[in-house]
DNA sequence: TATCTCTTTGAACAACCATTCAACCAAATT
DNA sequence: AATTTGGTTGAATGGTTGTTCAAAGAGATA
């Protein structure tokens, strides 16, 4: 009885702790596809998260533990949706590709707020290491599982053009440029095309098992 | 006589300007590629160039305008060597193509330092409608260039899959995310099976013009 | 209710850095 | 040779912004 009512009420600033924390990573996204990591401060981060100049630093110790935390955020939004959409696809390989395709183009994770703070943080992996690691990670998960499944379809298909590490390679990078696109040619960029893109590359090397696609 | 003297007399200092300006442009290029643009300092920029303080508000008026004329720099680099190698590869549609695949892979425009820089600059263009235009007229000569050369593909070999718009657009998506692998994954990065992954993308939708490839 | 703990506030501080500019120097002109 | 033009120097300036911290506020505990 006692320890209840006592994590309830924990619970409330507890709550509200991890409420600000997310206000603050929310607003530093934000706040990044808005204007870059350079032009992002302190003050936009709290005023964008209705709180007050040196909030940040009480919760993230500094601003670079900020913009970590924030990567962080949006990998692990990425790779939990990746997961679950492959989950509910099912043990047919080509769905699967079918299931990551369709998540990265997802509205969710594939919008222009997203995009620009993924490629604001793959423009410094060169010299942060911080941020090298985290992107690695989730390209490795990527890689790792698009491998796999690629294994499957050529157990089904045979393919004497690349090999599976290459095929997984290359439909990463074209998911890549085409999320370039939606910074660059943003009025130009067509979900579904994009989409239909990524299929057809796929399409081409497992002509059979994506015949319905 | 006169003005050939005067000439060979100006040529000094116009030559002498015209070598500053490209050392800080050269400097300005390590300097984002080692640091991004934030931790680029006018200092940085004059001392890598051999030169001081002050010289660079100088030559470029400010620190926004040096950042724009670099990415001209770079910008304009890579599309004399697009046209240069384009023009030697002749009138054969799919050589065209294998040279521009050739050209982005080419050790002078697809190494660490210039794509740090472009990435550097793709991160930001959202917010900077100058470095988004200059980006954006490279994108569209490079992709009006690929359809028309993917219009004669089309006309000896029929494609029902994708129009020679979507089939440029991702042959240039596919570059670009194979230019963020070498930022990404530097030591698994091999110019030769990106050049591989390219054009087998492209053999994909016209095996019959690239069976020599 | 009274006390203690944790979160929030916002002003003050310190460091950094783009920009300015007077003085200097080398090249061009006469 | 004398004068003008224009590129270079580097110290000084001013604005911006991350960080600190004492004081206040809100929640937990007894």
């Amino acid at each position: 009885m006692k320890t209840a009512l006592m994590n309830k009420k924990t619970n409330i600033r507890t709550q509200n702790k991890k409420e600000s924390n997310l206000k603050l990573i929310n607003s530093a996204i934000k706040s990044i596809s808005k204007r870059g990591i350079n032009e992002t401060t302190m003050s936009n981060v709290s005023q964008g998260a209705g709180l007050s100049q040196g909030i940040v630093n009480f919760h993230f110790k500094s601003k670079e533990l900020l913009l970590i935390e924030t990567l962080k955020f949006i990998s692990n939004e990425y790779l939990e949706a990746f997961e679950k959409k492959l989950r509910k696809a099912g043990d047919n390989p080509a769905n699967k590709i079918a299931a990551i395709i369709d998540n990265d183009f997802d509205k969710k994770i594939c919008n222009q707020e997203k995009i620009a703070v993924w490629y604001t943080f793959f423009s410094e992996v060169k010299f942060k290491p911080v941020y090298l690691q985290i992107c690695k990670e989730r390209d490795e998960y990527y890689n790792r599982t698009v491998i796999n499944i690629i294994h499957k379809l050529i157990k089904f298909e045979k393919n004497n053009l690349l090999s599976a590490k290459s095929i997984a390679t290359s439909l990463f990078a074209l998911t890549m440029g085409l999320w370039l696109d939606q910074l660059v040619d943003a009025e130009n960029f067509n979900r579904n095309e994009a989409k239909k893109i990524c299929i057809n590359h796929i399409k081409n090397y497992f002509p059979n098992q994506f015949n319905k696609y």
